[in-house]
RNA sequence: GGACGGUUAGCUCAAUUGGCAGAGCAUCUCGCUUACAUCGAGAAGGUCGCAGGUUCGAGUCCUGCACCGUCCACCA
């Protein structure tokens, strides 16, 4: 018998609330998260090929969910990874402002604690409400971030809002103003009564419900009857459009009447447009130019006038009497009510209708022509830069093209490839942005305004628009009230993280990055955003490849919310089993792009193998000889492996050469389920209990050898899982001898070839 | 209206280029044996959604269908 002394101050069990805490402050102590640490103390080369990755910025709206845990142990995988092979490994931590979701949570704390709004307290002391929160939810945030054990370096923490991303912001908006990209006009947006203010087209979701299609005239004996579902948007029709093919109406076309609909005169013009369905109601449109953007795009290219009969309340505007001031569902039911009774309605039938909602507040969006900032998406620029094969310096090109070439050239790869469809066909229906908002809480448009002197009117738009992050010196500049939309910065985050406008060395270094992970859910609103801004601004692609995970749903498939009650708290969790078992069973099962689902028993049955690992590592730690001579032929390369032992390793070098190629290829899940099998199945079930004779009654030659094999395999398998579980495994790490060579800490070990 | 995904054991999901259908949880039986009862040994459980086709061989490739889900869309 061998003496086993080694275990016996081993708890039987382990138990991570009384490690990970004190891990992560030896990790962060070390430096190591920080590549510029690592090329110092040689862990890594300057000519080593780097690996860099942003952390998506989680919002300041609150705390991390479940979600973003997945998320955040995707990264922290390919990140520990890379830093083990030897590559300079960064990972860049920051939050997003995001603009209208936390305002408006700030405005509901407001209203619900104070009974106040926004305009109660004015801007200045709203702002400073909403920064306390976001500073709140920051720090929050980050102790989240650091119970994953996500290996970020803090050094590099950004914000959207801070300093150096608002110069950042400043000076984008210029490039891309003076580029002609960005412009000042009056076109349909979608308008949130509830939160008054513009959103973008993402911002809305549509649901379908059940609404009424009314058909009828506008008064007795008008030819052509029409069907709407909006009736009270009728009050500002200026045409009818039909199509130009229809037989029953080519006859009107390019004539003009004038009616009197329940009251209000009208000026209706018949147009031909080919937009128009023939088979649709009764195939002819009531064209209402300003509640409706396919009216609106009819109106344009027939020079139609455009009268608003909504405001941004809601309400009917002033010029509409008798239904001024009504709400427009009111005046709906009273206009229909009118149309009953002076016989003019054909038909009301129940239809299917989407309906669209702003995101954030719920507001039923009303299509609005309004005077915005947009990007032109379609406009052609000159290209100004050399670096990108698919468009040549000075070519003509659209952003359109910038973001559709980055991808159909190669030059971005989006995991899983199926997304790239998605994406292409997100970009052809892709309208101008809207980058206006009319709230508080985020980057303040950089441009200011002049009113025009009498004398100086000689419509020089430039003498009265000022673009830039300070207004000129002379006197008169107001700076434009609008705020940005939160993605306009979050586009910017590749590169404004490591310091652009700036010509820092971390650009130099860490830009392109490697590799973007992020829910699929977002790759419109964020990753087409970053392509495109990063293209126009700096010339480059933001990140090689996209790496699309899935959104995690509870046990029923159901999305998780709060609302719904069935959100998992991934803080919790992580308390009660363990964050390494939690990260194990996020990844586990869950293939890029796929949703995954979530049970607390599958977090479970990782802490069962979390403890599995504990306990073969206590079993060959008690097998080693407390003998330093004779612990060294174990440690040391000097003792061969004999027949069986060296079968058993070469099969285990097969294992480790697939594991490494599954997380190069992205398949995380089929990573974790190998270490996973092959430690349980493989390593403890058979090698480990066929050891035992050998050790026990065997030779010394058969002895020493069996404990290297179950040496060597320990040892590399931490290594294997260290960045899927890197509490567990560097706590074992740090109590098993070590082979001459090592690292005192197993986040900077090599990773085995 | 367009596109995409899913359908495999009671439940949740795997099966990387086509090669004997696998895990976890749950269930049943037995076992506290000197790493681990957060464990071990064993059992039961599958016409791989349906119908065709290609192939020596199909859960995997092709065609059609069904159901569930998701995203996109200016038919009022």
């Amino acid at each position: 018998m061998i003496k086993c002394g080694n275990m016996k101050n081993l708890a039987k069990n382990y138990d991570p609330r009384k490690v990970e805490k004190r891990i992560y402050s030896k990790w962060e102590k070390s430096g190591f998260f920080n590549p510029d640490v690592c090329l110092e103390r040689k862990k890594t080369t300057p000519r080593a090929p780097y690996f860099s990755m942003v952390l998506p910025p989680p919002n300041v709206t609150g705390v991390l969910h479940i979600g973003h845990a997945l998320g955040i142990t995707t990264e922290d995988i390919l990140t520990r990874f890379y830093r083990m092979k030897g590559r300079r490994t960064l990972w860049i931590p920051g939050t997003d402002h995001a603009a209208i979701a936390t305002q408006s949570k700030v405005e509901a704390l407001l209203e619900k604690q104070e009974k106040k709004n926004r305009h109660d307290l004015g801007r200045r002391e709203f702002l400073k409400r909403v920064n306390r929160f976001a500073a709140e939810s920051r720090s929050t945030i980050l102790g989240q971030l650091k119970k994953m054990g996500a290996s970020l370096d803090w050094s590099r923490e950004a914000y959207t809002l801070d300093k150096e991303r608002n110069k950042a912001v400043a000076t984008a908006f210029k490039k891309l103003y003076d580029l002609g990209l960005i412009y000042r006009g009056v076109r349909i947006v979608n308008w949130d009564p509830k939160g008054q203010t513009t959103v973008s087209d993402d911002e809305v979701n549509h649901e379908e419900t059940e609404g009424v299609l009314y058909t009828f005239y506008y008064e007795k004996g008008f030819p052509i009857p029409i069907a709407t579902t909006r009736p009270e948007t009728k009050l500002g029709d200026t045409a009818i459009a039909v199509n130009p093919k229809d037989g029953r109406y080519k006859k009107y076309i390019g004539k003009k009447f004038s009616v009197n609909f329940v009251g209000t005169p009208l000026i209706i013009k018949v147009v031909g447009d080919k937009a128009v369905n023939p088979s649709f109601g009764t195939g002819a449109l009531g064209v209402t130019p300003a509640h409706s953007l396919a009216d609106w795009g009819i109106a344009k290219r027939h020079n139609l006038e455009t009268k608003q009969v909504i405001n941004e309340y809601g309400k009917i505007n002033e010029n509409y009497p008798p239904f001024s001031g009504k709400k427009a569902k009111e005046a709906r039911k009273e206009i229909v009510e009118r149309l009953k009774k002076e016989n003019l309605l054909l038909r009301e039938e129940k239809i299917k209708q989407s309906i669209a909602k702003a995101e954030r507040t719920g507001g039923i969006i009303e299509p609005l022509p309004k005077l915005q900032w947009f990007i032109d998406v379609d406009k052609e620029f000159s290209f100004p830069y050399s670096t990108l094969s698919f468009v040549k310096k000075g070519e003509k090109t659209t952003l359109k093209k910038l973001m559709s070439l980055s991808v159909k050239k190669g030059w971005i790869s989006i995991v899983p490839k199926r997304f790239e469809k998605t994406y292409f066909h997100w970009i052809e229906n892709l309208h101008d942005w809207c980058i206006s908002r009319q709230i508080w809480f985020g980057h303040r448009i950089p441009v200011y305004y002049r009113k025009q002197k009498p004398q100086t009117e000689d419509h020089n738009q430039a003498d009265n628009i000022h673009v830039g992050e300070s207004p000129p010196e002379k006197e008169g500049w107001k700076q434009d009230p609008d705020t940005l939309d939160t993605w306009f910065s979050s586009g910017l985050w590749t590169f404004s993280t490591l310091g652009w406008p700036e010509k820092t060395k971390d650009l130099k270094n860490y830009h392109p990055t490697t590799v973007l992970a992020t829910g699929y859910d977002i790759l419109f609103f964020w990753v087409a955003r970053m392509i495109l801004m990063t293209t126009t601004l700096k010339g480059e692609i933001p990140f090689h490849c996209v790496y699309l995970h899935g959104i995690v749903r509870d046990e029923k498939g159901q999305k998780m919310s709060k609302s719904l009650g069935n959100a998992l708290d991934p803080v919790n969790l992580a308390e009660k089993y363990g964050t390494d078992a939690l990260r194990m069973s996020l990844i586990m099962g869950s293939a890029p792009g796929n949703d995954v689902k979530m049970s607390e028993s599958k977090i479970k049955a990782q802490k069962h193998f979390a403890n599995k690992i504990w306990n073969a590592s206590r079993f060959v730690l008690s097998i080693l000889p407390e003998n330093k001579k004779e612990l060294e032929k174990i440690t040391s390369k000097n003792t061969p492996l004999l027949g069986k032992d060296s079968l058993s390793y070469k099969n285990f070098s097969k294992h480790v050469k697939e594991v490494s190629k599954d997380i190069e290829n992205f398949r995380l899940y089929l990573a974790a389920e190998k270490l996973y099998h092959y430690f349980w199945h493989t390593f403890a079930d058979v090698i480990i209990e066929e050891s035992k004779q050998s050790i026990h009654e065997g030779r010394e030659e058969e002895r020493l050898s069996a404990s290297r094999n179950l040496y060597l395999q320990l040892i590399e398998q931490l290594k294997l899982l260290h960045p899927f579980m890197p509490f567990l495994t560097e706590e074992i790490w740090a109590i098993l001898p070590k082979s001459p060579g090592s690292e005192e800490f197993l986040l900077i070990e090599k990773w085995p070839q």
